[in-house]
DNA sequence: TATATATAATTGCTATAGCATCTAATTGCA
DNA sequence: TGCAATTAGATGCTATAGCAATTATATATA
């Protein structure tokens, strides 16, 4: 038994690798890859509260304070109060925050091609239904 | 088009989530997964270089040096001087290092079994080999 | 053999991950 | 209504990820 057939080491290694390759096509733009996916998923879902976002990016809720942070600092993002909650802030993408956006997204369409090249769609369907699997029995155990 | 069908973020949820997991279940004995993972890949292969380690490990250099100071603080590693090349230290499981190993072994074991529950052993390894592949094929392409 | 080049490991830096804790505001219930 | 419990967000802390630069040693080549 091996370290090999872990599939807790498996699923990590080959999450860092593509990351990695993302992360140095990204790298003229400033933008890592976690502001991306924070970025990417707020453009889907103007306006829900940090918290909320967090659930749906699959980060803490500590993270996507900061993450926050950093695209706020980029002004690719912006914070308003929020009007019915007077502790929350909802975010929003902004102008500048969607042109990057747009800028980014053939990059990542490429990286992830590639990085998948050589697997049919069929088997590409599969590893994504599994990844949610794997994803959704880890968060139903976790102590949150 | 959704983050949700980017590979890359689903690999990386998916690691995220199981890792913290195990990282719920080590915290008692105050073994972090990476430390995990770089004491059982050494305990297949000891007395290899740092470097080589770190390839081993799908791991940065920087991390390797990293993770082991925390290990030879517990005392889990010891750093040895390599006779052959002065510049180069040979990292050594301890006995300590072994039995914590064989503690936490079962414990790993349990959790890729709940994170895999439901997905049949036909697919399991289909999972295990499309992360190979995705692995590699980032691996080829990136700028090291 | 002298010197330039390359290499192993470390250190410094910024960003992310996650836990514990804090503050301010909200909700629940006596 | 009034106060306790809960909640949203932020902050502090430690560990990991990865890049750039540093130090010490090895290797290659003029």
């Amino acid at each position: 038994m091996s370290l090999d057939d872990s599939i807790g080491f498996l699923i990590n290694q080959a999450g860092r690798r593509i990351s990695q390759l993302l992360a140095q096509r990204f790298a003229p733009y400033e933008v890592t890859t976690e502001q991306w996916s924070v970025l990417a998923r707020l453009r889907e879902e103007d306006g829900i509260s940090q918290k909320e976002l967090a659930f749906r990016v699959g980060k803490d809720q500590t993270n996507v304070t900061r993450i926050l942070d950093q695209l706020e600092r980029k002004q690719l993002v912006v914070r308003r109060p929020n009007p019915d909650d007077r502790r929350s802030f909802l975010p929003y993408v902004t102008e500048e925050g969607n042109r990057v956006y747009l800028l980014l997204l053939p990059i990542e369409k490429d990286v992830v091609a590639e990085a998948t090249s050589g697997i049919g769609s069929e088997d590409l369907a599969k590893l994504k239904e599994l990844l949610v699997r794997v994803t959704d029995n880890s968060l139903q155990r976790l102590n949150l």
